[in-house]
DNA sequence: AACCAAGTTGCACACGTTTGCAACGCGTGG
DNA sequence: CCACGCGTTGCAAACGTGTGCAACTTGGTT
């Protein structure tokens, strides 16, 4: 028989692997389950392919040598040319904070359930958010969620050129083409500053984290808001930049040190919160919440432990996730720069005076 | 001109794709870059390639052409050919505890500064794990870190066989083909238990997490030993399967509501034994370190909170993820089933009483 | 001028998969 | 007996890259 057919994709006359150590890395590729069972690859690859046109019996040949032989589709090759990686990449701006890492964790279990992959990058400053979208884009990813940070807009304009879509989680940034999930900040905002006032609180500080955020200038504006339309109570102190338990307990002391005298704290995360709590309950000897509220923000798990008892507002973490992989998975038309806005809740603990039977205050 | 060259590799003239919603998704290709440049796909690759022959005049040219269009290597068709993703998988099994988020993102950290990206997934239950290592190998992983999991013995050999290391963290199997990396647990035990019989303490309780763990056992095991070796102090009970604040709180509360009288809390993770002091504090009303000890174990940031003052263990966190990480990246010839111990650290805080400085008690 | 070494470049094959297209087998209705 | 349609199957062309090999250029030495 003459050499007719030209068998192009002999294996193993290869030279030597290059990377030094190779632990003898023989892979199994459709080729070989193709041979073992008597079929063409073709057939191979369209056993494994949802709903292609297979004959069962082809089909249980296939199965039978792959499952012999340990054969597992090779998804780099598959997504070189179906040019779909299945792959989401995920860049964590916050760590400290437990709220974002439970985030992670039902985003990486929600991609899961629905058949992605989560890349995982952690990007802090701007300049490393950039490079961790570029990162994602050469591996291809189909998407990118950024939880508490934001990229540049020349590189998000290259994205969405690109058709990779953005989701931004509890960030948003005017005219970015990214769908950002975020809450109603004002109406949080709102909502504490009457729970405040009709516990009777009336001489407020807040205490906020990073100052550009968003997500902080509109929930106190929301608060101020309020309080000002009272007209019962006022604003002493406004302590920004401040992240963290130990930040949040070295602030309050000062503050008080300092001679001011507030009734209520509110703060933008529980952590900072917590540290505020012990600052004046430890430190400072308060009353919380006879002489002092402390209000936090993100229900974390250690906002109800007995020690504490914080009164915050919850946020809807799974609708937020919900709604993040809804929009990033839809093919609807709905054009880009888009804001999904979810509500909070207050969960009222034992830092907050209990408000009165009698209901509301009258206002003004 | 006769049509001579077959150039086979035309672009454009492709089928519409696919997927439904296509926001043009034109990649550029290392072709696109070439034909700006005036140079060959070769003279890009090898531009990309840290040292590969390319003259610099080329390499300007490239570069610049590349810049031009945007273009970012393709990594999935890159690791196709080089057989080599730079991909690692990392399977998280706990997530409540925060010290693992802690490992979490040093993890994915100290990749990215070796140049490796990580593939995050979440595995509970043994079978999962299975899944979630299968996926990682059918994504080609260089690599599995499997923290606070172990697969199953047949997976596990198959990676080895395929020359996929796997790290564990926090667990180690008898005959795992893999490097596991813990902490020397007995020690931990032993030391625990001299902290306690110095600072006076004398009738203990012991909380553990998962039963079958072998490091709860042997951290168990050192600290029993080490308190029948000393004849003065005896252990009353012993928690099992409690993880968590509320399942501390509510173990203790049973515990000492039952009529058992303990001077001294021994607990296998932060969590709970925060639980613990709560339980006793706030619920019993209880004078912590006073009348009992408790002590804990991770120190998470929670535990040298004011409220809490834990005297706990420290992990050498990154001590531990330096080690997994040199040894699967390692070259040596070091056969596998391979098990670093590293020391762990007693913290002491306020939630036992000071040793006495006299010293040293007498054994015996 | 001839020669050689060193450096650079392009060709073409390979990596493991999906998939359009054409060919095939087969039963059925005319 | 042919035509037709339908369900299966294999061929071969992609996907975007790395890299051995041979060809070429260049510059220096004999």
């Amino acid at each position: 028989m003459p050499a007719k057919k030209p068998q192009s994709r002999r294996r193993g006359a290869r030279k030597a692997r290059v990377g030094g150590r190779e632990g003898g890395r023989e892979l199994i590729t459709s080729h070989e389950v193709a041979a073992l069972a008597g079929v063409s690859r073709s057939a191979v690859s369209r056993t494994f392919t949802p709903d292609a046109s297979v004959s069962d019996e082809t089909r249980q040949k296939v199965m039978r040598a792959a499952a012999q032989l340990g054969y597992q589709p090779n998804v780099i090759a598959r997504s070189l040319i179906t040019r779909r990686s299945r792959l989401i990449g995920l860049i964590m701006g916050e760590w400290e904070n437990p709220f974002y890492t439970a985030m992670l964790r039902q985003f990486s279990e929600k991609l899961q359930a629905r058949d992605y992959r989560v890349m995982l990058l952690a990007g802090n400053s701007e300049k490393d958010v950039d490079d961790s979208v570029r990162m994602l884009r050469q591996y291809q990813v189909d998407g990118i969620v950024l939880v508490s940070t934001t990229p540049s807009e020349e590189l998000a304009a290259e994205c969405a050129r690109a058709g990779v879509r953005l989701v931004l989680l509890n960030r948003d940034r005017q005219g970015l083409p990214a769908t950002s999930v975020v809450l109603d900040n004002a109406a949080i905002g709102r909502d504490v500053a009457s729970l405040l006032l009709q516990a009777g609180y009336r001489q407020f500080v807040t205490v906020r984290g990073r100052t550009h955020l968003r997500a902080g200038v509109e929930r106190q504006e929301g608060f101020r808001d309020a309080i000002r339309a009272s007209g019962l109570a006022e604003i002493l102190g406004d302590g920004t930049d401040l992240v963290g338990y130990a930040a949040g307990r070295e602030f309050i002391c000062n503050f008080i040190n300092s001679g001011k005298r507030p009734d209520a704290v509110v703060c933008s995360s529980d952590l900072t919160a917590i540290g505020v709590l012990d600052g004046l309950r430890i430190d400072l000897g308060v009353n919380v919440p006879a002489d002092i509220a402390v209000v936090g923000f993100g229900d974390i798990p250690a906002a109800s432990w007995a020690a504490n008892e914080l009164t915050t507002v919850a946020l809807p973490l799974d609708g937020m996730i919900d709604a993040a992989l809804d929009d990033m998975f839809a093919d609807d038309g709905v054009e880009r720069p888009r804001r999904i806005v979810l509500p909070g809740r207050i969960i009222a603990r034992a830092t907050t005076r209990r408000i009165s039977p009698a209901g509301k205050m009258a206002r003004g």
